[in-house]
RNA sequence: GGGCCGGUGGUCUAGCGGUUAGGACGUCGCCCUUACGAGGCGAAGGUCGCAGGUUCGAAUCCUGCCCGGCCCA
């Protein structure tokens, strides 16, 4: 049996303690109501507490402190467990959210604000709508960055002590840093089912990540083979092409003249002098007719003396250089290209850490720069060499340390994944992505890549390779899913000897998986895989969030995976968010000096204005620039709500609303209008365009809430004496479900400030535990009322015009007028006006307005051209 | 060189076939109105990158060009 939910559960008996002030609809204007509104009176003299007994609006106090008010909520959020998922309820659909584990660098950047804040907004909405949400939050720990810290923080390197050693030093990093950004993603307000967390360093996670190894080995996705790789001279292990990124740097393009066999000399241009002792060939294009004789024949290479072959290679682009390049291994992607195709031999000169070995000859042991000085000295001084210019070029670096990358052919683990290119491309097409063109980064990329992805890592802290190798005969042994978690390094495999040679020495693999292997299988994980039986139930995940900068990576990566363990894509649903860019219009980054820091936002502003800022600061996906002012706007529209919703509770504080009460013209149009914004934010939500939802309801709840709706009432609440008791009922009435409502619209925008709200105003007679656990105000379209929304729109248009005439002649708004005049040219408007009189009279404050049927002068009612207004001063 | 995205008042940004192109910041003016002066009200300010085309109608669709960003060569 599902444990009750609070959702649409009424928490609370709502009506227990309630003192019914009046029972029915029909005691209009008694002196029974009379009575009760002067008993009403006394507890505001004896003070609030009374209220609490009486009824459900508590004053809201003058001030507010937004930040002490979002600390009150994220501590009690946490106690009520609000956003518990509950795995056992078959009743609701559920909702995934597949929450991407950050790597815990110690820094929740402005960047991870503008995505947590775009998926709690998707939380908060669904949670209300009725969907079981599974909100869940992990790290995604292991990784390079680490490593490197801690051998600076300690002044080692990751071979100077034990791996399991070092691998203690990381998780203390982590640790702490997982700590920082844990609290940065609870002072944003973030839904997160805490019990739901987790770390891709526990041993737990570790033996997902070897069993999703184990089972893609099985099903042979997984390889082991010496192939060309990309490596990090600084980090010494290989790294994938998703790791490498491009720079442009300056670079310098030799020109250097090879000697022809039997006579004549070719001259090549490259930008890599260094790698001459890895020459294995001279190349030209086909086209290339000066050089078209050369083609065959036999040059010998300077400084080394090989002889190499010329051929000719459609990759080769005449316009560059010479027209003719050396081919090395490796120089560059062609170079690979181009000693496949051609059959040309290797000549590995590079070792891990960048140097060059023996096969460089006399260069031996100096690294790549040092071996450039010292290969393009000799080149000089031997004649060889007959210019140097200055380019520009792309130049791929890992990510990380920026350094330069080598390829180098090493032996490494790898995942097939081109063979599931056009699968991926397939899927894509069946995932909604907001916004539409992020489709395009995935399979671009997903083309692009010629290479399967090297999985193995030359590093400490990741997750194991659970194989080791026979020592006798090299078999592969691959752990068994029942031996997991497991690290080779300092267990055997559970068996007795080799199955194929019967040899009882085993060999531990050393490398280590890559840590995209540990965090690309998320969908499965968060849904309960392998676990949990029915994990297929909340698997793929309803939406997978991501930065548009790391599609290439998290997507693609959970995309394979995925299809290649259980042939189904990870997630029905990709929401990109942009980058978050600097004041000066380039992406936030510390290293250019544009950076703001997450805790001074919230420190000055708090997480509700803050939120405002990420969900309206631009249309989903694009990037946008963090402004002070922006934040600042947010806050003042908090103080705007506050300030309404002090009004309506002082205003509301005898307002029964179990009693029905009939509506007045200019409240039909209000709750009109209410349906509309609701059916607006509603459809903005669903997908996704939380600009649309924040500007809708900012506007609405400024401008036709508490500028328009809230004026045109006041007189109505002030004197129930000469407008009628029942007329103060139906703006109550009125305000107390345009509140309602709107404070539950906003409140997956700002969950703090709205649940403020509730509690004090509404709490006690809805009975939710938290708005945030509310039933959705489902939109209908029934609702609208056209007709008073056309009356009502000229009535406010008039009203508008009349508080411009007086702020024109200089007549503060609350100053009465004894007369006035409206001039109308159709009947329709005519009689509207004269209908809709006592609201325009009230809200003005004009003692009489005389209405023509005629044309006349005056102030034009905007949007009525031919209705005008004017004061008698 | 290829792909994708964008170019909207001084600045940032929304809108992406149909009212007078919204909003914020900034600027200027008015108001100490019993919700709100760390406020409120109001005003000025745009040939929607350029040139063609489609359409009754284009910021919005198409073509070309110019400029910027991202990714890949």
């Amino acid at each position: 049996m599902a444990q009750p939910l609070f959702t649409g559960t009424k928490f609370y008996p709502s009506r227990k303690i309630e003192i019914k002030p009046w029972n029915s609809k029909n005691n209009n204007k008694t002196t029974e109501t009379q009575k009760l509104i002067d008993l009403n009176f006394i507890p505001i003299i004896i003070g609030l507490t009374v209220f609490a007994v009486h009824g459900q609006m508590r004053e809201l106090p003058k001030d507010f402190d937004i930040l002490s008010i979002e600390e009150k909520w994220q501590k009690k959020w946490m106690e009520l467990e609000v956003y518990r998922f509950h795995r056992e309820d078959k009743e609701k659909p559920p909702f995934v959210i597949d929450t991407p584990p950050p790597y815990p660098s110690g820094d929740f950047h402005m960047g991870n604000v503008l995505n947590w804040t775009y998926f709690d907004i998707v939380a908060r909405f669904k949670r209300m709508c009725g969907y079981n949400v599974l909100f869940p939050q992990g790290w995604d720990c292991h990784g390079l960055p680490t490593e490197v810290e801690t051998e600076e923080k300690y002044g080692i390197k990751k071979t100077d002590v034990p791996p399991a050693e070092f691998r203690k030093l990381c998780e203390s990093f982590v640790r702490k840093y997982i700590d920082l950004m844990k609290k940065a993603i609870i002072r944003l307000g973030c839904s997160i089912d805490w019990r739901l967390e987790y770390q891709t360093m526990d041993p737990d996670y570790w033996k997902k990540t070897q069993l999703s190894f184990i089972i893609l080995y099985d099903k042979g996705y997984i390889y082991r083979g010496t192939h060309p790789v990309n490596w990090c001279p600084r980090c010494s292990t290989a790294i994938a092409d998703a790791e490498v990124e491009y720079e442009s740097r300056e670079g310098r393009l030799h020109y250097i003249r090879f000697r022809m066999k039997g006579g004549g000399s070719i001259p090549i241009a490259t930008t890599r002098p260094e790698l001459i002792p890895a020459c294995v060939a001279v190349a030209v294009h086909p086209d290339d007719e000066r050089y078209s004789e050369y083609v065959g024949g036999t040059v010998e290479v300077p400084l080394v003396g090989r002889e190499v072959p010329i051929i000719e290679d459609e990759a080769v682009d005449p316009d560059f250089g010479t027209g003719a390049v050396m081919i090395c291994t490796y120089g560059d992607k062609d170079d690979v290209k181009i000693v496949a195709k051609h059959g040309l031999p290797v000549i590995m000169i590079l070792d891990e850490e960048g140097r060059l070995n023996e096969k460089a000859g006399k260069y031996k042991g100096l690294t790549v720069q040092e071996a450039r000085k010292a290969i393009v000295e000799d080149l000089r001084s031997e004649g060889y060499l007959e210019k140097v210019e200055s380019l520009r070029q792309e130049v791929g670096v890992c990510w990380r340390c920026k350094t330069p990358v080598e390829i180098l052919e090493r032996t490494q683990w790898f995942m097939k994944t081109r063979v599931l290119t056009e699968r991926v491309e397939q899927e894509a097409y069946k995932i909604a992505w907001y916004p539409d063109h992020m489709r395009n980064r995935l399979i671009d990329w997903a083309k692009s890549l010629n290479w399967d992805w090297v999985i193995s890592r030359q590093r400490v802290f990741a997750t194991p390779i659970p194989i080791w190798y026979c020592a006798k005969c090299g078999e592969v042994i691959l752990a068994k899913p029942e031996w997991l978690p497991i690290d080779p390094k300092l267990e055997k495999p559970k068996i007795d000897k080799c199955p194929k040679c019967g040899s009882t020495e085993f060999k531990p693999e050393t490398s280590v998986l890559d840590t995209w292997f540990d965090s690309s299988i998320t969908c499965a994980v968060h849904a309960g895989w392998p676990d949990k039986e029915d994990w297929r139930r909340f698997f793929p995940a309803d939406v997978h969030p991501s930065g548009a900068d790391i599609i290439r990576t998290w997507a693609y990566y959970l995309m394979v995976r995925h299809l290649a363990l259980f042939d189904e894509k990870p997630f029905k649903a990709c929401l990109i968010n942009g980058m978050v860019l600097g004041t000066d219009g380039r992406k936030m980054s510390k290293s250019l000096g544009n950076y703001i820091a997450t805790d001074e936002v919230f420190g000055k502003y708090g997480a509700d204005a803050t939120r405002q800022w990420a969900a309206g600061g631009g249309a989903t996906g694009s990037d946008i620039p963090f402004r002070w002012a922006d934040v600042e706007y947010g806050r003042r529209f908090l103080r705007k709500l506050w300030n309404a919703a002090r009004f309506i509770s002082i205003n509301l504080k005898d307002f029964d609303p179990e009693v029905e009460v009939d509506v007045e013209p200019i409240d039909r149009w209000m709750l009109s209008k209410l349906e509309r914004v609701k059916l607006k934010v509603t459809e903005a939500l669903n997908n996704y365009q939380f600009n649309i939802a924040v500007e809708a309801l900012r506007g609405f709840i400024w401008h036709v809430l508490c500028d328009q709706y809230i004026e045109a009432v006041k007189y109505r609440l002030y004197n129930p004496e000469v407008y009628g008791e029942e007329s103060r009922r139906a703006a109550q009435k009125t305000l107390y479900d345009v509140l309602y409502t709107s404070i539950q619209l906003l409140a997956p925008i700002c969950p703090h400030i709205t649940e403020e709200i509730y509690e004090a105003l509404f709490k006690e007679h809805k009975g939710y535990v938290s708005i945030h656990v509310s039933p959705w105000p489902k939109p209908d379209r029934e609702r609208i009322d056209e007709e008073a929304e056309r009356e009502g729109d000229l009535t406010i248009a008039v009203i508008n015009a009349f508080r411009r005439e007086k702020a024109g002649h200089r007549i503060p708004l609350n100053v009465k007028v004894d007369e006035a005049t409206v001039y109308a040219s159709s009947d329709w408007e005519a009689e509207t006006v004269e209908r809709n009189l006592e609201v325009i009279k009230g809200t003005c404050k004009i003692e009489r307005i005389e209405v023509y049927r005629s044309e006349g002068q005056g102030r034009e009612v905007e949007g009525y051209p031919n209705v005008k207004v004017a004061l008698k001063v």
